[in-house]
Formats: structure tokens, sequence, C-alpha cells
DNA sequence: GTCTATATCCCGATAGAC
DNA sequence: GTCTATCGGGATATAGAC
């Protein structure tokens, strides 16, 4: 057969196996501590071979933010689908935002790193995009204006993010229980902006400030 | 003699301006491009001196992080100091989160950096500390049961945070204006999150507070 | 106790041979 | 496409000057 030995990739699937090997050493050390060169060694090659695929690290990170924002919408959409409500999806949204983020540290965390520079990246925003897309139509399904909509697209988006930071951060504790306790949170978070979504909305100017 | 040379940081206060210049040179390029070997360069003295004073690069950012938080706590205090009412008082924090954010992105990189481990720095999490309790005084303000209170405590951190992410991370524009549209898209989302924070403490279904 | 001088090792990146 | 060779730079440890 064509199985391609595991253990040295000379066999001309080196880019695919990079971005693997990446998800699996920033999973592991975390992004800063990832180098091309230990991610070479473990794939058997020279430390030069990346060259052949990637410009350098940060263009093969840059690849590994668009394989997590692929994944990240394969999971949004699966558990959204699952709710008919549009309240109820755009909780889910927020729920399964946070739920990668949980299950998928390594990922979540490359997503914004700060170490790549997206603007040179277009493709990472091209990446993101079907995700925005699954937040913005939800937000529209419960109506309002589109001035509205956008606020709380906003805000939920702020929120789900917030909650996921939390949770990486370790202020819900460690495991698959907190993952669940911080995903529920910022599904929650989600029905109370909805409730109050109005004060989103109001004085134009006249909430306060200098 | 005892005058010390001003320009070349042979005086004695070598730790403070490692801190100072740390801080700069993150403002500069990033978290994620700062070396102490370029910090050492630009104080005239060799890469080595640092190591005097702390024990290396990622103590010199914990110090950093730390005295990153210092700065925000005054900032924080200050803005909140403005208002009596307690559901202001918390829009204040959340308020003046996202400007800190938006004002001082370098040090605001530096607090999540996920390049410094901060379960080896405890004196990071005692920074943190005073800044966690003006949020909870803020929220127990409000009344309410401690259950409810932690619950939107929580979820209104998370909202600040998010927003001074999506802000750093350039979804409101770039600017002194996209700093204020974002700090006040945090206060009303605060005040929202008030709003049908009833929503916050239902079901009972896998919320554990502690 | 603070800084210099030095040396080692790792990493990113490039040029040229196979 | 991959390897060899190589350069430059940064992190870090140690020995010694003041």
């Amino acid at each position: 057969m064509s199985r391609p030995s595991k253990s040295r990739y000379h066999h001309g699937d080196l880019r695919a196996a990079l971005i693997e090997i990446a998800v699996e050493l920033i999973d592991e050390r975390g992004v800063r501590h990832f180098s091309l060169a230990e991610a070479s060694r473990r794939l058997g090659v020279t430390v030069s071979a990346p060259y052949s695929h990637f410009a350098g690290r940060e263009a093969l990170l840059a690849a590994v933010t668009v394989r997590a924002y692929e994944l990240f919408y394969a999971d949004v959409v699966r558990e959204v689908d699952r709710f008919r409500k549009p309240a109820d999806r755009l909780a889910a949204v927020a729920r399964s935002y946070v739920r990668f983020a949980g299950t998928h540290r390594a990922l979540f965390e490359a997503l914004f790193d700060p170490g790549v520079d997206k603007s040179r990246y277009p493709e990472i925003d091209a990446a993101k995009r079907p995700l925005d897309d699954a937040f913005t139509s939800c937000v529209d399904a419960l109506g309002g204006s589109e001035a509205a909509s956008k606020n709380l697209a906003v805000a939920v988006e702020a929120a789900a993010h917030g909650h996921a930071i939390l949770l990486v951060d370790g202020d819900f504790g460690d495991g698959a229980e907190a993952v669940e306790v911080a995903a529920e949170r910022a599904a929650r978070a989600t029905l109370a902006l909805i409730e109050g979504r109005d004060l989103l909305t109001r004085g134009r100017g006249r909430t306060r400030s200098t």
C-alpha cells in the first residue's frame, strides 16, 4: 500500500505534517516555545526543509491559524444546528466558542497569538469570516434594527471571547468540568445580553463618560 | 567618586530601568519580539547584567506584569470613584478596563502573554487581586445572593475582557476614537448584563459556583 | 553586590549542492 | 524537495573585576 512512513516524512506531504506537528507542539509547550527546529527534528527532516513549504515560522503559524478557524467553524455549526429558536442558537454559538477554547487550547491560543501579524496573512481573515457570519446570522434572526443587531453581535462575541480567555487562564479551574462551567456561563451571559439588549443601543452618548 | 553616570545605568537602579525599557520595547515591537539582549544594549550594559536582578527573560516579564496590574488598578479606581450608583460604578470598571487596554497596549498585552507561566510567579496573582476585588465589591453593592453576585461578576469581567481583546485586535478600528467606542460598548454591555442578570443564575444545571 | 567578558547552545534564515 | 553548511542573534551560565 501507499501507507507513508510515519517516522520520516520524506514522502512529499511535509507541509501537512508540519501543520499537524505544530499543533501538537503548541499543545505541549505553547506558541511561544514552538520552534521550527524542533518540529523539523520530530519529523526527521533538517531545519531548512520547512522553508520549501513555508516562508518561515510565522507563515507556518498562519497556516495553523487558518486550520484552527476551520475546525472552530465546524464545531460551531454542529452545535448551533441542534437548536431552532434564534436566542438558543446564539447562545449555542457562545457555548461552542468557549468549548472550542477549552478543548483545543493550542489552536485557540494560536488564533490570538500576538506573534503573528494577521494583516500580512489575509487568508486568516478569510478563514475567520464564516465564523463571523454565523454570529451575524443568528443575531439577525432575532430581529431589530441593523444597528441594534450589530451592537448585540459585538457584545455576544466579546462575552464569548471573554469567557474563553478566563477559562484558558484557569479562572474556572481545570479539566473538562471547568470547560462546561465556562461554556454554560457564556451561554447564559448571551441570554442575559439578549434580555437587556435595549441598553446596548441607547443614548448614543449619554451613558456617562468624560 | 560616588556620582553615578546617568547615561549608563551603572548606578544601582538597573532593575527599575530594565522594567521601564521593557515596557517601551514591548510597545514598539510586541512582547514576542522583546529580548533581554536589546534591552541591555539600549541601557548600555552587557547582556549578562540583567541576570543580577532577574532570573531571566521570563522573570523580567513577570515584573512588568506586576507593574502593569498596579497601573491598571490605579486607572480603575480613579474612574470608579467618579460614580456613586452601584450600576454606574460597575459600568465604570468595565469602561476603564477597556480604556487601559487601548491606551497601554503593551502592558495589556503583557498581562496575558502566553509566554509567562503565571503559576510560577505568585506575585502576579497577588497584584491582580486588588483588581478582582474592585470588581467584586461593585457587584456586591448591587445586592442579591452570593451566588448571583458571583455570576454577575464573572459575566462582567468576561465582557470587559472580551471588548478589550476585540479592541486590541483592531475590530473597532484604530486610534483614540476606537478606544472610546470599545469602552462605551463594554459599559453598556455591563448595564445590559445587570438588566438581564436573572438569566445568569437559572436552571441549576451545571453552574456550580464557589 | 553589580557589572564585564566570555562561551555554549538553540533558533531563524539563506545559499548552494544533490 | 531536501540536505549541508553557515551566518547572525538571542538566552543563559560562569568567572572574575570593582
